[in-house]
RNA sequence: GGGGAUGUAGCUCAGUUGGGAGAGCGGUACGUUCGCAACGUACAGGCCGUCGGUUCGAUCCCGAUCAUCUCCA
């Protein structure tokens, strides 16, 4: 049996059970902070476990793309050293939202793995929560386990709880025994024992408390279910092989590194670590690009550049010296595509975002070998032979040297590493990063939507309607509270049974508009979504009062909807020209649309030249002029997914999903929002900028109609009118700039040569007051000069004539006083200009200093700029 | 989220008691050469990331901010 086979056994057997199977959610979970991955099936049912989400379905199945590297659950430094770890993995689940419990959980557990994958029942154990008698009554009387092998452990092993409040409950695991020859080999030895003997395969939790802040349990009225089998785990156990890297999920990729490295995997344990952390490592990379994370220096983005890294420098082993990471998770792509047809999709953006991330990890480890290679010169030449622990977590911690090729280059010179401070240093960082850790950043529904929605409340958003639309008010909140009226200059956030606004989502911005009726005018501006039905209209009561149960009329401002839409439906049409014209490797990094411009984030690796850039605002609007419909479809996910519609990772779908089409085949994508009816209604379309926002991220911003007109005339007007005051034609600008610009330099060419003139001749007419003290040519001499530069150009032009002298200046503003000082190199054993300078610009109130040779000095007293001058002449006396 | 590092010419980087912004490569012009390569000479190219503070004076010190790199969580 393949792993293709196990998975669909799993889902096909629990929709025989009346299930909904539902697609596996992003990898990145939305609206919750406390998370960096989706890491477990129930994640993407927090919502529904704890009733602040309702969906058509009671009991659902998954097989989910989980994640476990940074964050809570760290799995990252494990794989390649053990069995069962990996950074990605599957998992198998069956869910009930207050549907069936405990018993229906546990039989039909039974039942796939007996009927459904044939294990041999003589090898399962179960453990149940120390107390949970319910459970262990169904195991032993209904399922027939002898007590033997029930085993009862404690809240560690077998309670389960979200967090420190909420739901919770006991869980019941099975696990399959692999045999006295693997593991302890103690006598005692059972599902309890740490080594790896009885393996956990099934987790069934059962969710039936809810935990107050005391502590203090009270029975949920109505329980649910959450399991969860590994995919990797069982389809290793049913194929009979010790390891998750020996079944077939994992041959696919073993095979493409044996191809490339030319090495065979089970020759040699070292090499073998590598295949197992690189095939691990390109599966994760794979899902986590296709899911839209990109390789960066913060959050989830640098988790996946460490994978990438890691999966590398175990490539390094097995002799690569080129980039190879990038083949291998393709063969990713083509033993998992036919499953997860968005990794399909995403093919060439994968591999080019890999391409880049091996490239750039190159240059780092240049750079810092440099680094190592410069300290390591140090310490021979002063006949050490030891590197520092902190020079060597150093180079770990600020220039990403890891600590094995510090170890390895180490070696080949012979010296050692200093390992005591390593470790300290080591944990020193991690303590001081532990105690501020606090969340993925990720933000939170207030509470008070949650209790609206877990209260029942919904409101549906109604997409095309006559203008005017009555509803009634299904909630008020002032402040964040809920209340059940409101009266003049509220600022209130209204929830509606249904309504014609629409919710901030998918980077279109909410609808602005009038709610009234006889008694009351309620302002809208703004309206966001909560959750997937929430709709809350924020505003302020102009007139008048409201009470929830009031009907009202909503009137959306349409002119700007109209703006909104012609700008959603342009990002659309912009996004298929990007992919047409610069590679089907652009993906939609995120989008705002609002009434004023659109913005459109995506994925490139190099600056849009101009060219092209002309080339996509071209095609655009081609497509505008086209006048191409638009039409919307609603269908389920997997009808969409067989369209090649383009989603946008970051959105959550739900089973249905909308599909908006622009005219045949020029642009398909699941879309929420609201859009023209045809694409003729954008009028224009212009490109307003592009530059960089992240790593491979770029920005377009562009605006449509009206805006775009107005965009386009303010530039001509701006070009006419920088023509005028060149006194030329727009077609001539360019040409009449470039010879202003040329006759600007050659004008401050001249001018330079002018000064120095003056200069020249000046510092003749200066050279009038020299002085000789102590048969020392010295000069002092107030004269006009804007800046320090101008003041240090005559003191130069005074030494070359001079030959040997000292020679003093000074200019004065408003309120400052600058002082300069030469002498000539011949003297500055005898006379120091930084002294000199110090004790006069200690006259005019401030300080100076510099060279032996040239010094400077300012203050901030002018008046008294000549007695400064004035006692150059004792000071050279001595 | 917390820490460390970097930001100077098109590129790679120097630049300390705070006091004239540099090198190599690349570019342009000229020269040697039949031509290329090579070499020589000259020249162009800089808000020293941004903003603020200290100071007579900041590439340099202090604070903030942005970008990039990196480690930990």
């Amino acid at each position: 049996m393949d792993h293709k086979e196990v998975r669909a056994k799993y889902l096909d057997f629990f929709k025989g059970k009346g299930h909904e199977v539902v697609a596996s959610s992003s990898l990145i979970p939305r609206d919750d902070p406390t998370l960096l991955f989706t890491n477990a099936g129930m994640v993407q049912f927090k919502g529904l476990f704890l009733g602040e989400e309702k969906r058509g379905y009671t009991r659902a199945a998954t097989s989910q793309k989980c994640v476990r590297a940074g964050g809570k659950h760290n799995d990252l430094e494990n794989v390649g050293y053990t069995a069962r770890h990996h950074t990605f993995f599957e998992m198998l689940g069956n869910f009930s939202f207050g549907d069936y419990f405990k018993e229906e959980a546990i039989t039909w557990a039974w039942e796939l793995l007996m009927e459904g994958y044939k294990l041999d029942k003589e090898r399962l154990h179960i453990t149940i929560y120390k107390d949970d008698d319910e459970a262990h009554d169904i195991w032993e009387k209904k399922i027939g386990i002898p007590a033997s092998r029930i085993t009862r452990l404690g809240e560690k092993d077998n309670f389960w709880a979200m967090g420190d409040t909420g739901p919770c409950g006991p869980c019941s695991e099975i696990h399959f025994d692999q045999g006295a020859s693997v593991g302890c080999g103690r006598p005692d030895c059972g599902p309890a024992c740490d080594c790896d003997r009885f393996l956990e395969i099934w987790n069934l939790v059962f969710t039936q408390f809810d935990r107050d802040p005391s502590g203090k349990l009270t029975p949920l009225p109505k329980p649910n279910i959450d399991t969860g089998m590994g995919l990797e785990r069982v389809t290793a156990v049913i194929q009979g092989v010790k390891s998750n890297y020996d079944t077939d999920i994992f041959s696919v990729p073993i095979n493409r590194i044996q191809e490339l490295s030319s090495i065979k995997y089970r020759q040699n344990e070292r090499f073998d670590l590598s295949f197992r952390v690189i095939s691990d490592h390109a599966r994760a990379a794979a899902f986590l690009i296709g899911d839209g994370i990109m390789p960066s220096n913060e959050g989830r983005g640098y988790v996946l550049r460490r994978i990438i890294r890691r999966a590398i420098r175990y490539g390094q082993v097995l002799g690569f010296k080129g980039p190879f990471f990038h083949s291998v998770a393709e063969s990713v792509i083509d033993a998992m595509g036919d499953h997860y047809t968005d990794l399909e999709g995403s093919r060439s953006f994968i591999k080019g975002v890999l391409v880049n991330e091996e490239k750039r990890f190159a240059d780092t480890l240049f750079y810092s070998m440099k680094m190592l290679g410069d300290e390591i010169e140090k310490i021979k030449s002063s006949r050490g032979n030891v590197i520092p622990g902190e020079l060597a977590f150093k180079l770990y911690d600020t220039y990403g040297l890891s600590l094995d090729i510090v170890q390895d280059v180490a070696r080949d010179e012979g010296l050692t590493i200093d390992m005591e401070s390593y470790e300290k240093s080591m944990s020193s960082q991690r303590n001081q990063s532990r105690e501020s850790w606090k969340g993925s950043g990720e933000e939170k529904i207030p509470e008070a939507y949650k209790k609206l929605a877990s209260d029942g409340c919904q409101c549906n958003f109604i997409r095309d309607q006559a203008e005017e639309f009555k509803s009634k008010v299904a909630a008020i909140l002032v402040d964040g509270k809920e209340v059940s009226h409101a009266k003049v200059n509220d600022a209130v956030e209204i929830v509606l049974a249904s309504t014609p606004f629409y919710g901030e989502s998918g980077g279109q911005v909410g609808d602005q508009g009038m709610l009234s009726n006889n008694s009351v005018k309620i302002k809208v501006s703004d309206t966001i979504k909560a959750g997937s039905d929430l709709v809350i209209h924020k505003g302020t009561v102009e007139s008048g009062s409201i009470k929830t149960g009031d009907e009202i009329t909503a009137l959306v401002d349409y002119e700007r909807r109209r703006a909104i839409q012609a700008n959603h439906t342009a990002t659309h049409l912009l996004h298929s020209a990007l992919r047409e014209i610069i590679g089907d490797h652009v993906k939609q990094a995120g989008s705002q649309v609002s009434a004023e411009r659109l913005r459109f984030d995506f994925s490139h690796f190099a600056q849009v030249e101009k060219e092209k850039l002309m080339e996509v605002e071209a095609l655009v609007n081609m497509h505008i002029r086209d006048n191409h419909p638009v039409t919307t479809e609603v269908m389920t996910r997997e009808d969409a997914s067989k369209t090649g519609a383009m989603a946008i990772f970051e959105e959550r779908y739900g089973a249905n999903v909308r599909v908006v089409s622009v005219g045949e085949g020029v642009s398909m994508e699941l879309c929420g929002g609201t859009h023209t009816h045809n694409t003729g209604d954008i009028g224009f379309f212009k490109i307003v900028s592009e530059g960089a926002v992240a790593a491979n991220v770029r920005r377009i911003e562009a605006v449509t109609g009206k805006a775009a007109v107005l965009f386009s005339q303010t530039q001509d007007n701006e070009i006419k009118e920088a023509s005028a005051l060149l006194k030329t034609t727009p077609d001539q600008l360019i040409e009449k700039i470039n010879q202003v610009l040329k006759d600007q330099k050659q004008k401050d060419a001249e001018i330079d040569a002018l000064k120095a003139k003056i200069i020249s001749k000046e510092s003749g007419d200066i050279l009038s007051g020299l002085k000789e003290i102590n048969g020392i040519k010295v000069l002092a001499k107030e004269l006009d000069a804007p800046s320090p530069k101008e003041l240090r150009d005559y003191v130069d032009r005074i030494r070359e004539k001079l030959a040997s002298g000292v020679i003093v200046l000074g200019s004065k503003s408003e309120d400052k006083v600058m002082l300069i000082c030469a002498v000539t190199n011949d003297l500055t054993k005898r006379y120091n200009a930084g002294k000199i300078i110090k004790e006069m610009s200690e006259i005019v109130g401030g300080k100076g200093g510099g060279r032996p040779d040239m010094a400077q000095g300012g203050g901030s007293d002018p008046q008294k700029l000549t007695r400064a001058l004035e006692s150059i002449d004792k000071i050279i006396a001595g």
